[in-house]
DNA sequence: GATTGACCTCGACCACGCTCGAAATCCTAG
DNA sequence: CTAGGATTTCGAGCGTGGTCGAGGTCAATC
């Protein structure tokens, strides 16, 4: 399937012909499904137009696979799809705007670092309850656990 | 509006009287919307039935509130609706099922724990993002940032 | 030249987690 | 007793982020 058939000239299986590579393999490459890919693509989230073959074929090159990239790291963080239009945007638009770029950016990383923050709070409760639940199965006494409308207080 | 109607036999406004809270202050004391509480309760989220007046509206108590902020705490760490619903599922079936909430929880735990730190992971690429911007625009030779199809390697 | 599989567009559909509106009922204040 | 606001159920609707299928095209292989 996957044939690896040597050529002189070619580099490594990973580096990207000149010619470009399919959805199908910009698709393994960027973890996202063919169909994502061109639902970004429809979504405005990428800067570039892909290239085409004549016959109308989408052929990903260096620079579509690092803009989606990091298209998947802000989605991975979080950042709604319109954040991620209106980044990508901003960076279509050419010189001029870096510093709204570096706004939006900035704000991202805020929001995600408060969002771990509270994400961590949240945990310490529920890994309180876990702690109980094994301290008591150890212990053998589960008996003691909270049951609807039961005596203990540990649900 | 919010009057506080001082009563010589109750507590602090914020002790719940014996006969429970109406569901408006249930939602303000949660942080969760009226419609959000009833949602809740459809989907089976609620251990034990809500209690009712005579005429059918939804009494709030102490251990109602505690387990809804449960339910909070296990939504804003991400864990799907069904997850809770598992949960409660487990916790009204009553003892003999410890166990299985422990590794619901623990699950879910390093769930969100492996989700921290690919967080993270992702935030990396993006705070240097985010420092290559300040750096140039601090310097002040912003053009040499990417743009469409330009020269530079830092969109 | 025919087959085969990857690819194309377009619009519909899905899962999730709420959110809302209508119409009826309850209950408290005046 | 009445008016008003809060609450009830039920079902529909919404925003987000994909996911899918139909029907057609392209291109490498036999």
């Amino acid at each position: 399937m996957v044939e690896v058939n040597p050529q002189p000239n070619s580099g490594p299986v990973h580096a990207i012909p000149p010619v470009g590579l399919s959805i199908g393999e910009a698709a393994r490459r960027t973890g996202l499904s063919v169909h994502t890919l061109r639902y970004y693509e429809r979504a405005g989230l990428v800067v570039t137009p892909v290239d085409r073959t004549h016959g109308g074929r989408r052929r990903y090159h260096q620079l579509d696979l690092e803009w989606i990239t990091i298209c998947t790291r802000l989605r991975a963080t979080g950042m709604p799809i319109k954040g991620i239009r209106r980044y990508a945007e901003l960076v279509a638009a050419g010189r001029g705007n870096e510093d709204e770029r570096l706004d939006l950016l900035e704000a991202h990383l805020d929001h995600v670092l408060a969002g771990i923050a509270e994400l961590q709070e949240n945990l310490k409760l529920i890994a309180h309850k876990v702690d109980i639940y094994r301290g008591r199965l150890a212990a053998g006494d589960a008996d003691r656990l909270w049951a609807p409308r039961g005596p203990s207080s540990a649900p």
